[in-house]
DNA sequence: CGTCAGTGCTAAAACCTTTCAGCCCCGAAG
DNA sequence: CTTCGGGGCTGAAAGGTTTTAGCACTGACG
């Protein structure tokens, strides 16, 4: 293992300058060399097994094959790890590098790993979030490439393409199921509506969720019998809220928790109170997280695709056109043992 | 926008040559330079808001600041995913870049990915596994830093340091913590054996984990009343094993479940045959995943401590001396409610 | 006065590519 | 016989950094 092979190896072992040799490994167009010195050039760097440097590559060129992707905790976090596997999936098949940082949403950490990306000279950025937020960025360089990822940015002007889990459908497709089932009477909502419909720094989502479920529940002239606010949608508190529209004494026949870990919670409320699912009580919720299909009956859900996000922000970023626009992905619903129709003979 | 400034920018401002800005800022021992030029040259910097090009530096250093990370499915699955956690922690404290790449267990993937890092001169390679299995890798430049972790190499040699878990340690407590409240005559134990205790390519591990096991009930001269072995060691796993100790009518008062999703599955089953936890029948378990805490009672289980070991592996392939041996991290026990003293007037 | 040791600084090479500008030669057209 | 065009190829510069070797000067010492 003595030193890498360089173009000038090549060279001197085709017996030809370094100029051809460039102009025949990139084969350039437009540049006439005779077949025999092509020829004698792959055959050089074959036998070398020469691979030019990326390095000396990127100082010339100014470019680097390699995007960055900086998240405040997708990478970190086991949630939305998927979005990971659909970026680096679609770089590996163009051959592109992926240089990762991790914000943990402080500014100065975006900052820093900003900084760092155009430092390398990334070819383009790809930005993305755990909860689908409002980013804050600031100023970018003109020519940099960005899209964000289950998150927007506060470029207003929709400088900046960005990938969006398709909620508002999502939600309207959740509660048409439910009433679809015959459980327009006896609907309960778990999860707290959004304290500010207009508040897109918290969720640029998950009011498209609401409005989807309001959407379904007019068209079919329907309203919740319980609607309950649980503060942060952990399991905990997906349990106590259940426990409180169970003691309530609403007539519900189905449950619509707004993620799958409030549903786990509802799940082990309701078996507490001696309810089964689904005979007695169906539930619907959103994510399809692990979770969902550990739960016996397994959960109905309707999935955050994060791994399609991540595929399709990481090809609007290499894509041939400068990326722009808001792109949705479909949020498909994963049909499992949690819902059943209700008995006629109950109501 | 123009254009970076360059450090020949900087000298110019400062009046001074490349050479000497390139020693002020790299403060480099030995230089002496005036107070007053250093002065001057900071000045410069700082005004230009000059920050050096690493492809420059690299092509002429051969030395990236940047450390690969190539693993089968730690990125992508959620289960590890705080291994990078741990690994980015490490290298941000360290301004260090790190760059990923996926394997999905191919082995043409896994020399794809390992030809991108070497072309790319990162720094180091931190090898990552989801399931500590042995891993092949083919050979490497010999000036290439290695670390694995939560896994091992075949280079038997020692090496490439290993990072891995002490499962050792941890099976014989969390045995000793169901001994010690009460449970050495009702013991049931849900997971397989390991088929061959020697098969280091399976996983380089759980031999250990049963090691410490079998060492505990040794010590107290105790026998499992019952031992099932469930396959792969998922929920629904978990559940049918269970239920076939409780339907053998084996007179089991604790459950150590392999991990926390074969203990998910135990909960289930006991569930529906009528027992409580941990009035009935006490669980303990391993892995701290997720679910344990959403468990009610939450779960008792030893912490297969990724973030420690991603930490422990960043730090290794960056720290001063050549990385090798082997370093277990600890797997502390979360004590939570799934865990109690056995009634002796029960037995 | 000559030598020597510092002190303060710099020119230029090296790292490896890509690419602009241009060289030489040959045959065809004027 | 010149001019021209094009085919086949190359020299050298540029990109931004680090580092080696060494220059010019000053003051001290023999």
């Amino acid at each position: 293992m003595t030193k890498r092979p360089t173009l000038a190896d090549v060279a001197a072992l085709a017996g030809m300058s370094k100029t051809a040799v460039s102009l025949v490994l990139n084969d350039r167009p437009g540049s006439r060399l005779s077949a025999d010195a092509v020829a004698r050039i792959h055959e050089a760097a074959r036998e070398l097994n020469y691979r030019p440097n990326p390095a000396a590559r990127s100082l010339r060129l100014g470019t680097t094959g390699t995007i960055g992707f900086i998240s405040d905790e997708v990478t970190i976090t086991r949630f939305a790890s998927a979005m990971i596997r659909g970026l680096l999936d679609v770089a590996d098949e163009r051959d592109q590098g992926v240089l990762i940082a991790e914000t943990g949403n402080h500014p100065k950490q975006l900052a820093k790993a900003l900084e760092f990306m155009i430092d390398r000279q990334v070819d383009g950025i790809v930005f993305g979030s755990m909860a689908a937020r409002l980013l804050d960025l600031p100023p970018l360089p003109e020519s940099m490439r960005v899209v964000t990822a289950n998150c927007a940015s506060n470029a207003g002007d929709g400088t900046y393409a960005s990938v969006l889990p398709a909620e508002h459908e999502a939600g309207r497709a959740m509660m048409r199921l439910l009433l679809e089932h015959g459980h327009g009477e006896g609907i309960g909502i778990i999860g707290s509506a959004p304290s500010a419909p207009a508040d897109r720094r918290s969720s640029v989502t998950i009011g498209a969720r609401f409005a989807g479920i309001d959407e379904a529940l007019a068209e079919a002239g329907a309203t919740p019998v319980a609607v309950v606010d649980v503060g942060s949608w952990e399991p905990w508190n997906g349990y106590a809220g259940t426990k409180q529209v169970l003691e309530s004494g609403a007539p519900v026949t189905a449950l619509l928790c707004l993620n799958d870990r409030v549903a786990f919670g509802a799940h082990q409320a309701l078996g507490e109170h001696g309810l089964r699912v689904p005979d007695d009580v169906s539930i619907a919720s959103f994510d399809d997280d692990e979770i969902a299909s550990y739960l016996r009956p397994a959960l109905t859900t309707a999935r955050l695709p994060y791994e399609e996000m991540g595929r399709k922000a990481m090809e609007l970023v290499l894509g041939p056109d400068e990326p722009g626009g808001e792109h949705l992905v479909e949020m498909p619903v994963q049909v499992r043992g949690s819902i059943r129709p209700l008995d006629r003979s109950s109501s």
